[in-house]
DNA sequence: GCCAACGTTGGC
DNA sequence: GCCAACGTTGGC
């Protein structure tokens, strides 16, 4: 099994959209940066657990937990003209990009903050801390995976 | 809104 | 294949 963090904008969706879905789950589509959907495609697997982590808002930092409950598929939204994800380059016989589905599996009391965890002297290989990193999909290693989460938990 | 740190595009 | 120009991300 493996531990990703992945970054949305809770203002379009976040941990609370997750937890209200029905099935409390949704594609996690959009993704459109080669290295992300290489992490999506080739090594996301059904079972690993994600950190839902929200950027570009007030509390900035890790806000919950959900599982993989789909492996990579085609993200319909790139054959989509109406969608601002349409991707022209793009078709279902020959996709360019690729979306799983997450489930909700935690809302944590309060948002584990950026500047916590980069005050955390375990924590020196998420990309979060790490200077300029614009991932939006980014694996985490065991270890820091169940630090955070102790410390997200309180 | 600023701006650093990227990633992408396209002319050559 | 190089690289300048441009676009995007995302913390602050």
């Amino acid at each position: 099994m493996a531990y990703w963090l992945f970054k949305s904008e809770p203002d379009t969706f976040g941990i609370d959209h997750l937890r209200l879905r029905p099935q409390q789950t949704e594609h996690w589509d959009g993704v459109r940066n080669y290295q992300a959907r290489n992490f999506l495609r080739d090594e996301v697997k059904q079972g690993d657990l994600v950190f839902i982590y929200h950027s570009s808002c007030k509390d900035v930092g890790i806000a919950g937990l959900a599982e993989v409950s789909r492996a990579a598929y085609p993200d319909h939204s790139q054959f989509d003209p109406e969608s601002k994800y349409f991707d022209p380059k793009a078709s279902p016989d020959n996709p360019r990009w690729f979306m799983v589905d997450v489930t909700f599996r935690e809302k944590f009391k309060r948002v584990l903050p950026l500047s916590i965890i980069k005050a955390m002297p375990q924590i020196t290989e998420l990309g979060v801390v790490k200077k300029g990193h614009r991932l939006s999909i980014m694996p985490v290693t065991e270890a820091e995976f169940e630090i955070l989460l102790y410390k997200a938990r309180g």
